[in-house]
DNA sequence: TGTCTATCGTTCGATATCAAACTAAATAGC
DNA sequence: GCTATTTAGTTTGATATCGAACGATAGACA
């Protein structure tokens, strides 16, 4: 019964995932990749300071996937990721001004090419169901919680 | 502005696109990945004897894509790869028995898991935005129909 | 104090995806 | 018919992601 209509919604959210996904990464001009850019996001938005696994609780990913992703944005300039003081297994990752730079011009690059779409739809309408169905997502995810 | 209405809900997107990946992945006992499910289950519903390109298109993925997840499915005996007699290019993407029983109990596990969740929203209510926001970000993508 | 457990970050191997480059065959245009 | 363009499929190299295993350190608790 594939013809569900949740199955038909995460059909729908697969794809649309996938083209806004290609819409973002094409628009930038170095290869910046959009996980690359959430981080950058993320730094801004609410402060540097933390660590790998914070961050990578902060998007639901594994550490190795965090590990990852940092390790590229530290080779492009855009992080520095400083020894924590207070305990001598973590880091702190640093937002360096490359890196506050790029994330501006990302979304320069991006509101040039899908700023226009958002105008077009009724956001607002959406937005709490799909809030909703994450939650139910989330709950009950095996290992929950473990990163 | 990435607190944009359009930027929050494709975020939104983006989770629970991976929650919903994981927690198909996670349900299949023997490390079926979701994009292999999901063209076996394209050729229960419309048939088999398309070509790779072809299914490429529907998927909107690249050809390259498709290349990789057909040889995997091929190596598990879930389709044979048939030489197109019209076209010496082309090939025919032929399902197996074993990749039709291996989609119902593909779906059978993921019901298992997911299967509560649909009740608890309106999935109708916001199947229509998110149809809008699909063929918007379809728009005006640089290569449209190519792959 | 000493041990057991939890957490931090990394490495490894697998799968998915793209872009670019390639070969081979079909089609269009002249 | 011949050539130029398009299409079918593959290969290669890059990035993202996961799970599993690992070493190192911190915290719990007896």
């Amino acid at each position: 019964m594939t013809e569900t209509p949740l199955f038909a919604l995460l059909n729908e959210i697969g794809i649309i995932e996938q083209l806004a996904r290609n819409r973002f990464e094409r628009a930038q001009a170095d290869g910046l990749r959009l996980p690359q850019f959430t981080v950058l996001n993320h730094l801004v938005r609410l402060g540097d300071g933390r660590g790998p696994a914070q961050i990578a609780r902060a998007f639901e990913v594994t550490k190795a996937t965090m590990t990852n992703t940092l390790q590229r944005l530290e080779a492009r300039g855009f992080i520095r990721l400083d020894p924590d003081p207070a305990d001598a297994r973590a880091k702190r990752v640093m937002l360096t001004q490359a890196g506050r730079a790029r994330r501006e011009q990302a979304i320069a690059a991006v509101l040039a090419d899908l700023g226009g779409i958002g105008a077009a739809m009724d956001v607002a309408s959406v937005l709490p169901a799909l809030r909703g169905l994450r939650q139910a997502l989330d709950r009950g995810r095996e290992g929950a919680g473990k990163v």
